[in-house]
DNA sequence: AGACTGATAATCT
DNA sequence: GATTATCAGTCTG
């Protein structure tokens, strides 16, 4: 059995307490989107509600999906233009018919990150209203026939790319375009928290998910990376979708942080 | 703890 | 008509 106490889980903080200093600047996003899903690892999304409240949560896992021809060789559309944009333009899409996206342009064009869990540092409230809430109406809303839905755990509440974007209140309406740079609504800060400053945590590098009509010479690439032994990781492990040829090679665990001391594999 | 299923809709070609 | 690629619930062992 894992140890119960993992890093990184956050008392809740002053939802007032806006620390502009922090914000993130341009030359954060001006880097390929490989280097930019592993250094948004730690950072602090901020989401700021119609309301005026301010959200906050870390960045726990991301994927890359760089501009070149290796990757996602999609052309330009009206509805990926953010990925062509200035490097920090939030593009959100829509899939499923029922959840959104949330991603970051990076330098390249047509390059991006996509967010896949964040750890919530506030406010665990309101963003449980905004889990709770459904995306779309339930056919069934009898009231008796209900299983009583248990609570969310806070390491729940945004584990998972759908997830955060709902807990987060993001949508393609209302985020799609942001410049996380100058914008009011969205943005990044680095973190606080000792245990989230580069090199103080692991990274594992693994494949991304639900890609699996992507060209073998893009989709095997290790482009997802995660923090080791966060709780608020999403539950898609590497093991799931990944076929029976998992080895070694495959799921690397590195220590991460930009003194890269390259570890023993570690099959998480 | 893992496997499977159904729900859902804008955008692209 | 094809693409997109999540989540919650349910079943199985």
């Amino acid at each position: 059995m894992r140890p119960a106490m993992k890093r990184g889980i956050s008392e809740t903080r002053d939802a007032t307490a806006s620390p502009h200093f922090k914000k993130l600047p341009r030359e954060f996003f001006n880097q390929p989107a490989v280097d930019l899903s592993k250094a948004l690892l730690g950072k602090v999304l901020a989401r700021k509600l119609p309301n005026g409240e301010v959200l906050r949560g870390t960045i726990v896992e991301t994927e890359a999906y760089p501009g070149t021809s290796l990757s996602n060789h999609r052309k330009r559309s009206a509805r990926n233009a953010a990925m062509f944009m200035e490097p920090g333009t939030a593009y959100v899409y829509f899939t499923y018919g029922m959840y959104h996206c949330f991603n970051i342009s990076a330098q390249e064009e047509g390059g991006a990150c996509l967010l896949r869990a964040v750890e919530p540092l506030q406010d665990y409230a309101s963003m449980r209203e905004l889990r709770d809430r459904p995306a779309k109406k339930k056919k069934t809303e009898t009231g008796s026939g209900k299983k009583s839905k248990k609570p969310w755990k806070l390491y729940e509440l945004a584990n998972g790319p759908g997830k955060l974007c709902l807990a987060f209140d993001i949508d393609r309406g209302s985020c799609d375009k942001q410049d996380l740079v100058t914008s009011d609504l969205m943005w990044l800060e680095n973190s606080d928290n000792e245990s989230f400053q580069p090199g103080n945590f692991e990274v594992e590098e693994s494949k991304r998910v639900g890609i699996d009509s992507s060209p073998p010479e893009s989709r095997n690439q290790l482009w997802r990376f995660l923090i080791v032994d966060n709780l608020a990781v999403s539950t898609a492990k590497p093991h799931q979708r990944i076929s029976e040829t998992a080895g070694a090679d495959e799921v690397r665990c590195v220590i991460s942080g930009f003194e890269l001391q390259n570890q023993a594999v570690l099959f998480c």
